[in-house]
Order: structure tokens, then sequence, then C-alpha cells
DNA sequence: ATAGATGCAAAGAGTTTGCATAGGT
DNA sequence: ACCTATGCAAACTCTTTGCATCTAT
């Protein structure tokens, strides 16, 4: 039978719905526990490989960091991650080609950018 | 008392002076095991953590991977992935100044750039 | 009533730590 | 002889999985 509507998996999308910014597992869980208290993260880990493979969420790998997840986008676009808060923002731009800078032989087929530094918010705190 | 010269910590420090790319603990582990044979995986990991205190290797964070450790080199430049044989490779060049790509407010420390693809040998056996 | 979804707890994978002992100084 | 570094195993953290139970349909 098909997927069943679960408060736990309402709650849950509507997180991603309502987020500015990609989310860790925990930090979807706490937000998800606001409206389903007692949610538990086995269910966090299974809506989010769900939503996934369905294409609505994406993965936001952060090098030496847990992956945060944010609502599929279309549009290529690279991310920022602050390093006093370790929240991570979109970043929507993105210097282009990159393949100038491949040795001979290599196959280019994707990149990544990560751009660290502090949020406004702890700029403005500094 | 000061550091010891053990037969490992040999092995493990030859194993990046001679390495021509950036290694994970487990590559790590296997090459300094044929000097060494029954070397532990734990001093593999003490000996990184050391020798990158002492800021003669540095960390290759690559996005969603086990990061990978290289010798310690004074100029900025990225990393290439390829998704083919697992393996990452030293980018020399860099595309500048990212800053313009920021959201008012946000102050950039650094930035970090992961090609993705296929290595030139992986690339030719295709 | 049925079968997918949940929560808990146990199991994995990767990394770190405690401890007795080997071995560099 | 001293005391650091090692190897093993246990501890930890993060994520996944098994299973009894709950609940949407």
């Amino acid at each position: 039978m098909a997927q069943r509507v679960t408060n736990q998996r309402r709650a849950i999308e509507h997180v991603f719905e309502t987020c500015a910014r990609p989310l860790s597992t925990q930090e979807i869980l706490e937000q998800a526990a606001a409206a389903v208290p007692g949610i538990g993260i086995a269910t966090v880990y299974r809506a989010v490989r769900e939503l996934q493979d369905e294409r609505r969420i994406a993965a936001v790998p952060i090098a030496g960091e847990a992956p945060r997840y944010e609502r599929a986008r279309h549009a290529h676009h690279h991310h920022f991650y602050c390093q006093k808060c370790t929240k991570v923002f979109s970043i929507d731009e993105c210097p282009g080609d990159l393949s100038r800078l491949l040795p001979p032989g290599f196959r280019l087929m994707d990149h990544e950018i990560t751009l660290r530094g502090e949020c406004a918010e702890c700029a403005a705190a500094t």
C-alpha cells in the first residue's frame, strides 16, 4: 500500500517547508519535536532518506561536518558554514566553470564550494 | 621526555613523504603495514593527530567522505575527488576571490572547493 | 483488519581512549 | 631504569536496522 500520512512525517515535511537554511538531523528532530513530542531520531533518519529518494530534499555535504538537508532546488548553488554557530546557509551564486583548474585527462562532473567564516549574526556580535 | 622515533612513526612519516596524493587513515595503515606488519589503526590515528598538531600534515576534508591527509603545503590549493576510485588528488590552482558570492554582513575567512568526476586513470578506462 | 510507520534498543562503522606492556632513550 | 608509544579492546558518536506495537487507511 502507499505511503501513509503520519503526524511525524507531516511535522518533518513542515520543518523543511518553513526553514530558511539547511538543517542537521538534530535540528530537524528538535524542530519536529515541537509539533510531535517524543518523535524518535530513527524516524527523522528514515524520513530524510525517503525524502531524498523522492528528490524533495537534498543532502548538503559539509566537509568535516554531519550533512545538512534542505528542500531540493533546481538551481545549482553553494553553501556557507559559520565557524562560530556551525549553522549552514545557502549561497545562490556560483563562480562558474572550474574545468580550467583540472589536470590533463581528468573529467569534471560536478563541483562543490564551501565558504567558511562568520554569518551576519555572529559577525555583528563580534 | 621528548618524542620517540619508533618504527611505526617512521613508517607513517615515510608514507607521507612518498605519497603523491592525500590518503585516508585506511590507506595510511595499509601502506605503513608494508614496513611494519601488525601496526594498529590506533597508532595511525595518534600519529596523524600529532603530525597535524605539528603542522607537518594537513587534513583534507572531503564532504561526505572520511578526511584524507597530505603533507602540509604553503600554497592554498584545492582537491579533486574521483567518484570511481574514491581517490583524492590535489589541484594546485584556485579560482581566486569568492567574497562577491557572500550575502551582506557575512565575513569570509576561508573557502574550500572539491571538484568531482573521474581521475585520468579512471577516465582512460572508460 | 491490514500493513506501513514508529519508538526503542541493539547493531554497525569510524574514531578515540584506557591500560598493560614493548621498546626507545 | 625510565617512561613514551604501541596494540588490543572497550568506549563513544553517528547512523542504520530488527522488532513489537501503533495507527492511517
